[in-house]
DNA sequence: TAATTTTTGATTTACGTACATCAAATTTTC
DNA sequence: GAAAATTTGATGTACGTAAATCAAAAATTA
């Protein structure tokens, strides 16, 4: 059996109250009696029941995700997957709030992580823009004891307590390691759609293909970035000048969101060679465009995993116990049309669609 | 506040001793009662909180895991997993027992399922050899209202509650496209390395595999499946004497274990063209070969995800509540040499290497 | 040494559920 | 309508931990 408290007890010599005294850190314990009650939980493998705790506690875990606002399929994603959670708050014994902020806004984001830290929760997680305030707004959370996650997007050089979310180096690597290998012999450029080099997930995914473009395949030359700010209007003008400036273009990669203008701009395309596209993360625009063969390939994250991941860990750095690293390392989901999985409907679509039209630059749309 | 049984008691207007033999359907409740009492629970949204439940019961879950024994890495890999878990079963309130037995073999997988049964435990777990004796066995363990999950290879057309691996036609299917586009222009046959018929998921990415080819690359014929039994040394065998007979060929598609074997033959290959190579399940063999160059993809299941996910399906089917099905769907990973990830060391490597050579075809090795 | 402060022990209640016991009320059977 | 059977209620204990109270013991200070 599971040693338990009493057991400590017995074993420490000592009674129940102090062996509580010493658990959950309270005061009025000699230095002596606390190391002997340390050493008895050491000795005899004592591992705290959370699930007893919980109980005696009435504990629930206030948690706050704060999520860029605007027209972009894998946010609404996202923060579709953070409602499921809160679905399912009575039994996890959560209470998360949703904060969205206006995105690749860093005063607005800033101000979010200030009023959150405010309300004292458990726990933070933040899909993060790369900028030094935010960190120093990230680090003002950890200095009031509230664990960090990031949660899409990393925040390098802050203190947070974990990133959930992929590696998008590495991403960028395999864009490029696909592309070179579909292009195969073919000649011509690639052109490369980017959101927004204020976000360090675009920035990592551009710094992991240019490098294996370079190394690998450097017969293809890269044409300039093309920010579309995550806007599909934007971006599908932007890839149309780029076909029009250059009909040869071999290929692209779309490493951020916008997706819909982009095959728009694809559809539009009379002339030229074929085009291989590798885009990123999957949504009803862009799985169609697979299954028709516009897109070549589909990075993905799973937002779903992701958000649980995010709780998971929030949860386990507030009770200060140890994660399944394994568990929480978020893969690279790479679908081609061959490996598409079942379309779960409501579960990644949007929750609601929005008719209007956004202004251009406020979301990071698609 | 969550409701609990005394608000159900309170909503019904009966006693906690009445409501209490409702939920735990105990005898000695009038129907008109027991209806009263159930819609009351419906009325005011009551979720039996496990912890709790967990708690007063001391409730731990029996489970039994069945996997082929032999000599191969990722079985191996899955075992380790396995004895993770056990690591955790404090924690998680398990006693996981493994049963291993020799790979491919009906009656010893039949008896081991018929042991397991009289063990009566909370569930069980098996890696299925497709037959129509083991389907038996398996609708005899949920006859006696034993919930079982098959892991990695699944069992069509039994009563199993759940399948814990990936979609393998999905798998062949990619690996079929992944070949076709990686070969561009080239031609010559392609070869398939199976270890064999007898296990579904190996039957599934055959199936998989030929689809695609034939639709969308027939001009690469399919030479006969290679049956290796999963045994390194028959597999180099099989594969060099293919190479010996056909030196055009183009590609290999190696679709089970034994991929030592598969390496060796390759590392041996003088002549000929340069060969596309796509295999399963990332090792230390398939991951230095992935570096080397050797293989161009890998197409991979996470074991550590599948025993913890087989975990908790059987959790919830024996507490009779939902699981979140998103989350439990197994990816298929595919790596290429841009996006290994880091090397866990031991998590997914051998919890122990065997030196000795075993005898062909009683292990799915490599 | 006495007075004071600090530390420790003993005990109780609570969290939400499970399970057992015994008495009381209700229904069924003859 | 009485006896028997069934159903329901009331109550207590348990699971492992948290948290509080008050008394007793030990240590510290004067």
């Amino acid at each position: 059996m599971r040693p338990t408290v009493h057991d400590i007890a017995a074993a420490a010599g000592v009674s129940l109250a102090t062996v509580d005294r010493v658990l959950n850190q309270r005061a009025g314990v000699r230095t002596v009696t606390r190391e002997k009650v340390e050493q008895a939980i050491e000795r005899i493998g004592y591992v705290r029941d959370v699930a007893a705790a919980n109980l005696a506690k009435s504990r629930v875990y206030p948690f706050i995700f704060i999520l860029p606002s605007g027209d972009n399929s894998f946010m609404r994603g996202l923060e579709a997957q953070v409602r499921a959670a809160i679905g399912r708050s009575p039994v996890e014994r959560t209470a998360i709030s949703i904060v969205t902020v206006p995105a690749f806004n860093v005063e607005a984001l800033v101000a979010a992580l200030d009023a959150a830290r405010a309300a004292s929760p458990a726990g933070v997680a933040v899909v993060a823009v790369d900028s030094p305030d935010v960190i120093a707004a990230v680090d003002r959370l950890r200095a009031a004891r509230i664990p960090v996650v990031t949660l899409v997007s990393d925040l390098a050089g802050s203190l947070r307590d974990h990133f959930a979310g992929v590696d998008n180096i590495a991403a960028g690597r395999t864009a490029a390691s696909l592309m070179g290998r579909f292009l195969g012999g073919r000649s011509g450029p690639v052109a490369v759609l980017a959101g927004s080099m204020l976000v360090r997930d675009h920035r990592d995914r551009l710094e992991g293909f240019r490098a294996v473009m370079n190394e690998s395949f450097p017969a293809h030359a890269l044409l300039p970035v093309l920010e579309g700010q995550d806007d599909p209007a934007l971006a599908e003008r932007l890839v149309g000048a780029a076909f029009a400036a250059s009909p040869e273009i071999a290929g692209v990669y779309s490493l951020g969101a916008g997706n819909r203008g982009l095959i728009a701009a694809l559809k539009r395309r009379q002339s030229g060679q074929p085009v291989c596209v590798i885009a990123h993360e999957l949504t009803q625009h862009t799985r169609a465009a697979l299954n028709d063969g516009l897109i070549d390939a589909v990075l993905n994250q799973d937002g779903g995993h992701e958000v649980r991941s995010a709780i998971r860990v929030l949860k386990a750095k507030a009770d200060g116990v140890a994660v399944i690293g394994a568990q929480e390392r978020i893969r690279l989901d790479i679908f081609l049309k061959d490996n598409l999985p079942f379309d779960e409907g409501s579960e990644t679509d949007l929750p609601f669609e929005q008719a209007g039209n956004q202004e251009p630059g406020q979301g990071r749309a698609d």
